[in-house]
DNA sequence: ATGTTAAAATGACCACAGTCACTAGTTGAC
DNA sequence: GTCAACTAGTGACTGTGGTCATTTTAACAT
């Protein structure tokens, strides 16, 4: 169906375009009606493809879920805590590039997960929880706790570190030095068998 | 001076007016307006007392804070750990009370820490420092990692276990639990000599 | 009392997110 | 080719958050 094709290319060029104009001129300063005539569509066909503004930015959140996913796959590696430091890095990098974007990303991220209106967080929850599953099956990884909470730690861990960096004065302060220092503590308790 | 005063009563009025009426039908379906002639003032001048309508949900969220302290000081305890589980057990307890209102809360304190625009977790996070600094020094507590990272790691957890909470399908799950088991796993990590 | 000045209240006003009744375009059946 | 049925596009309209020039009120000095 040809249909279904210019759909999706639609949805991408006002994901795109979108993206663009906000990192230009942020995001509060980016009026849908802007975005639409940047796309040459209407206001209301926005609508049509995007239920609200913000969920340009859970779409660009989906993405880095989809990052994950190939990380997992892709990054064979014999231990485990490597393993998921290294998704985390990677993660944390693509946030550093576009980082005033990203934070609004977050925040909306979880703004909606706390009204239930996008799965995000649990999307990625599971991601992680499936692998720490299979790694305990294979025997690569052992703990005393169940890997959903562990995963939930991690996650918690991951979006703390980004709170906390946003808040720190100091921009120069590195995002990865301030996760890797929260990443340490719980991963000590983690490993605990 | 009296002027004072007067101020503080209607900011006090205005807030608790708000809160009555986010709570009877809903932050979304309550407008300034609303709020304005249920206090028997003009809408502008809300805006004089409160910034932004968000604003009235932090500094709901920053009595939070002061209930933090008056824990702190009044709840002795030989035992670190249980004088931090104390604290949070009370923090998700007030919670609980009023959940729909406090989701909104938390999701307004992240997404202004990221905005930059006020510092609850911060003063949240440093109270827990002093907290722990000051039991090292009193020989209470050890740990091989620093204070700040410690408590921004445990306001992480907590966060996150509302996070969790609210996307847990059932209700029933309980918000203690999850911040219980959570919490067990980090603990494990600060503890670590 | 009266005048002066600064703070606080006001509400018309604006910009913009989101809606919806309507129009235009596409598909497929005959 | 024609019609019917559905899908996508449209932009005038609405409700609300937030602004700001103006007015009202309070505080104090003389």
């Amino acid at each position: 169906m040809l249909r279904e094709e210019r759909k999706k290319e639609l949805k991408k060029d006002i994901f795109l375009k979108s993206i663009e104009l906000f990192k230009e001129y942020g995001y509060e300063n980016v009026s849908v009606e802007k975005i639409a005539s940047a796309c040459g569509i209407a206001k209301g066909t926005f609508f049509n493809y995007f239920p609200k503004k913000e969920h340009v930015l859970l779409h660009l959140g989906s993405s880095q879920i989809v990052l994950v996913k190939e990380i997992i796959q892709t990054h064979q590696c014999s231990n485990i805590k490597s393993k998921v430091h290294h998704i985390f890095r990677e993660l944390l990098a693509t946030y550093s590039q576009h980082a005033d974007l990203l934070k609004l990303t977050i925040s909306e991220t979880i703004r909606s997960a706390l009204k239930a209106e996008s799965a995000n967080i649990l999307t990625l929850t599971d991601t992680l929880t499936d692998m720490f599953i299979d790694a305990k099956n294979t025997g690569l990884f052992q703990s005393a706790f169940d890997p959903k909470t562990i995963s939930s730690v991690l996650v918690g861990i991951y979006f703390n570190s980004l709170i906390t960096w946003s808040l720190s004065e100091s921009p120069d302060e590195d995002l990865e030095i301030i996760f890797n220092s929260q990443f340490e503590v719980v991963w000590e308790g983690i490993e605990k068998k």
